[in-house]
RNA sequence: CGCGGGGUGGAGCAGCCAGGUAGCUCGUCAGGCUCAUAACCUGAAGGCCGCAGGUUCAAAUCCUGCCCCCGCAA
């Protein structure tokens, strides 16, 4: 069967890979985003799809707009059975959806209709939840609104982040994809409706969306601080500087008022939130690496009673 | 040549702009106080100030080159 595998993002990496050395399955083609300046010096940098694939497949293509129709045309030759798409970057359009004898499968990092959106992962964090997984779905001209083939759950441990998250999903997807595949091969891969009743959307993030609002409970504060790293980071402010949260832990006994530093020791700094409070484990400053807030606390020189904003 | 910050005893930082005793918080070690302590007090050890050149009577500090780390941005 010929695949034709649609994707940008890192997540998709090992199921790509899974595919390559598939025997039954044969990758004909690749569409991943253009390779874009990215890194310190702005180098131009291929997707983690690309870098994964180049030299391994007949073909990639790397279109501004894969909607165009001159690179429907470029896909129609290669006459895919089937496409699969996964973190890719583009919305497909009705015509390129029906452009694979079989249709487009979508592979989600989340258990659908929960969570529809790019982040998904972090909203799984954010929300506190203890089982995520990933849906293998039949596209359609929605956003994540197709019919579902199958899903696999996986649970979540506290101490979870987003960057966590996202690697242990990475690892199931490709077993959830295979078994899409055979399902799909015996001709019994069934077609389930979402029940948009209990659908959620959890839209692009923006950098700004890292900041902590101290005024929330600990529980919440902690949450954010997992749900948002490693990107876009948990961001507080303290004295006018911005100060990266990497990791923390609430303690519930703690009172005062929010943004406090209650007590500073070798744990780490222990800050009020609403309710409760966060105790700041592992801090970066600009153009510092990362530490442990103890560490942090004695090269600023910071006291008890001061806010963070 | 995208913009910018940083490399100083074991850790985190100040000092650099206006060259001239190596400073701060913490840790370590010793002693003291205490029923006791991660607390407190006293004292001590520990640094070729990233590397290599240059300027100078004198360089952590000024100039040049190199290495490594990081933030923005994507």
């Amino acid at each position: 069967m010929k695949i034709l595998y649609i994707g940008s993002g890192e997540i998709g990496v090992p199921v790509l890979r899974a595919l390559m050395v598939s025997d039954e399955f044969q990758v004909a083609g690749v569409v991943t985003q253009p390779d874009r300046p990215a890194g310190r010096q702005l180098k131009l940098t291929a997707s983690p799809v690309k870098q994964a694939s180049a030299g391994k497949v007949p073909l990639i293509l790397q279109p501004e707009k894969i909607n165009a129709d001159n690179v429907l045309a470029q896909l129609r030759e290669l006459r895919p059975d089937l496409a699969v798409v996964c973190a890719y970057g583009q919305i497909l359009r009705q015509p390129l959806l029906d452009l694979p004898r079989l249709g487009c499968l979508n592979i989600h990092a989340s258990l659908l209709p929960r969570y529809r959106g790019s982040s998904c992962i972090q909203a799984a964090i954010r929300n506190g939840d203890t089982v995520s997984g990933v849906t293998v779905m039949w596209m359609n001209a929605g956003l994540d609104t197709g019919d579902i083939l199958l899903q696999r759950e996986l649970t979540i441990s506290g101490g979870d982040t987003a960057g966590s998250l996202h690697d242990k999903l990475a690892w199931l997807a490709p077993e959830v994809l295979m078994e899409s595949l055979e399902l799909i091969v015996s001709g019994i891969a069934p077609r389930l409706p979402q029940d948009n009743s209990l659908a959620s959307y959890a839209g692009k993030l923006k950098k700004e969306d890292g900041q902590i609002n101290w005024r929330q409970n600990a529980t919440a504060i902690e949450r954010h601080i997992r749900a948002m790293s490693p990107w876009p980071s948990a961001d507080a402010v303290l004295s006018g500087k911005r100060l990266k949260i990497h990791a923390a832990t609430v303690i519930a006994a703690a009172d005062g008022e929010a943004g406090t530093v209650l007590r500073i020791d070798g744990e780490g700094v222990l800050v009020a939130a609403a309710d409760g409070g966060v105790l700041l484990r592992e801090v970066q400053q600009e153009s510092r690496r990362r530490m442990s807030a103890a560490e942090f606390a004695c090269g600023c020189h910071l006291t008890v009673g001061a806010r963070f904003s």
